[in-house]
DNA sequence: CTGAAAGCGCTAACAC
DNA sequence: GTGTTAGCGCTTTCAG
């Protein structure tokens, strides 16, 4: 915690009686540069603990190898933290820092300065790790116009002219649905998390699509919507057992809510899964050690922020080379996890 | 997702009529700019949608406004990601970017990489907020010396010299432990966390010496390690049922390895908080809504971002006047949140 | 009130 | 192989 001033390619330069020039030659490994020289550098630059300015770089070489991320809801979601892991690792991989920047809400109005502050520090690229709530896409087209780097979007419907990178919520619903009917199960109800996002609206919409093509289109009475939280989850399970009492099976949008789900059946003396088979969605770390442990969706958000950063870093190469780059759709496929609270009656 | 090239300050003094410097004078709010050519001005970068390049600010300034954060354990962990939004809240209010880096574990060696790609984007100090594990602070004394720039650790031992922020551990052990005997229980066992943390050895010290102090100085067999996670935490429990069988309250280390504790009690037809209270450490969204209700200790994950960023900004501004800053250790207190499963028999 | 010159730390382009 | 010149985009200093 001294306050030593950080050596500069001067210092270096001077120190080894050449020019900044070859200084910059060897800290760049470039060929022509005689070996005594080389090494003598090196060894100036190892005792003055010197390291080069990534900013000059960045003024000089019009690149940073900083890309900016932005995200939100990290104080009551486990996805968003999940998914900068994905990204901070794969950023290492590829040599780019990362400035981070997070949304107040996930709706949050006003993003403009947000994206200066990354713009104004020439950030390569940006991702924006927000999912796709309510109307918090509206900017999309109007904005990134004024945007001179290419951005990658996570978890958003896909859309033509943009590149977007999520997870396949609409097959991972298919998948729950199909589950519990090949289980046996008729009666599936369906626990949603909140409709304003394109996630819920995804696993809903497939839960009712594959009921419908089993031949048994849901009603009304058989939904009900919760907002991820444990607390709506109870509330919107008390819901459905009063309205669909004939329910013998049902798709919970998110393990939370699941969690719930089985505390209430517990107490209620609900058997799961003789009685009611219960099947969750995202596959939380918690979730094998429920009681009983909890079949759910797998969904990789550590896989989702890796790709997006990949996708990213090809896009910057492209436009490097001068070439065009081509807006692209990505989905992740999600997995199956079979445990106790679906088994067969 | 245009590639329009940025405005810089030579484009729009060119459109002015004026010099680089008159620019310069308006998007630092001088005061000796005439009225009509600020006005003037200003519209130009309106129109030219003009972004003052932050790098080439820092490097003359010899200021960035950037902080490095490194954290680690977003992928599995929610407190890192708690503790980030802190930060990124705190940063954002007192405009500061942040640069983040996450270590692969907790206790990775290699640092100065990291620590370089710091230093060379010129932050003007840096928030450690990896937790201690192991040896993993080894290095603290050796290498802090070359940094250049004010650092601050979260949840670290306190120790001269270096500047820490973390939640007080043993004072929330303790409140724990006084809860439970409060409730009229004296055979209080302990489920720890992973002993290789500074926080798991700081909670198992409060419940010893709170034990001690109320005359019942505890046995190994009251005792069981876990690792956190619910797995261990069910292989704990189950270790204690045998080692310590007239326990009538448990406190552990983490509402995770709780949530286990409970599970299995059902499974077992323990009673709780009948035959035993249970009281948890972290207060996580969930924990309202396990069953029973859990009690637990809360910390605040949030505000030790948040005061850390502060601290930072705060010996920078230190520095900045060329006054010398002042190693502090902060401890924040915790909160004993009362719920069902520690109710009196 | 405004401008010219110098330079933050580095590299590209050219010379020798 | 190595040095010189110019300049990335901005601010500081000084002159007027």
């Amino acid at each position: 915690m001294t306050t030593n001033k950080r050596a500069t390619i001067k210092h270096v330069a001077k120190a080894a009686g050449v020019s900044t020039q070859t200084v910059s030659r060897v800290i760049n490994d470039r060929p022509d540069v005689s070996p005594e020289t080389r090494v003598r550098i090196l060894q100036i630059i190892e005792d003055l603990n010197y390291q080069p300015s990534a900013l000059a770089r960045s003024l000089i070489q019009q690149r940073s190898f900083t890309l900016g991320v932005v995200t939100s809801g990290l104080k009551e979601y486990i996805g968003p933290s999940r998914t900068l892991n994905g990204i901070t690792s794969k950023a290492a991989e590829l040599n780019y820092a990362l400035l981070l920047e997070e949304l107040p809400h996930f709706d949050t109005e006003n993003i403009k300065p947000l994206l200066q502050s990354l713009l104004s520090r020439h950030v390569d690229g940006i991702v924006w790790a927000v999912p796709e709530v309510g109307d918090n896409r509206r900017w999309v087209d109007e904005i990134l116009m004024d945007v001179p780097v290419p951005v990658v979007f996570l978890t958003m419907q896909p859309r033509a002219r943009v590149t977007t990178v999520s997870v396949d919520n609409f097959s991972g619903g298919v998948l729950a649905t199909q589950h519990l009917l090949a289980q046996g199960r008729r009666n599936v109800g369906h626990i949603s998390g909140d409709l304003d996002w394109w996630e819920a609206r995804q696993r809903k919409q497939a839960w009712q699509e594959t009921m419908a093509k089993a031949g048994t289109k849901p009603q009304d009475r058989q939904f009900s919507e919760g907002n991820w939280s444990c607390a709506c989850g109870e509330a919107a399970f008390n819901q459905l057992l009063q309205s669909y009492p004939e329910m013998d099976a049902v798709f919970v949008a998110n393990d939370q809510m699941a969690l719930s789900v089985l505390q209430i059946a517990h107490q209620k003396g609900i058997k799961i899964p003789g009685d009611l088979a219960v099947i969750g969605f995202d596959n939380i770390t918690e979730s094998p050690f429920f009681w009983p442990a909890l079949t759910t969706i797998n969904q990789d958000q550590h896989e989702l922020g890796a790709r997006a950063i990949q996708e990213l870093a090809s896009q910057i190469e492209t436009l490097q080379r001068n070439e065009k780059i081509e807006p692209l759709n990505i989905l992740l496929a999600t997995e199956l996890i079979v445990r106790e609270s679906s088994a067969n009656q």
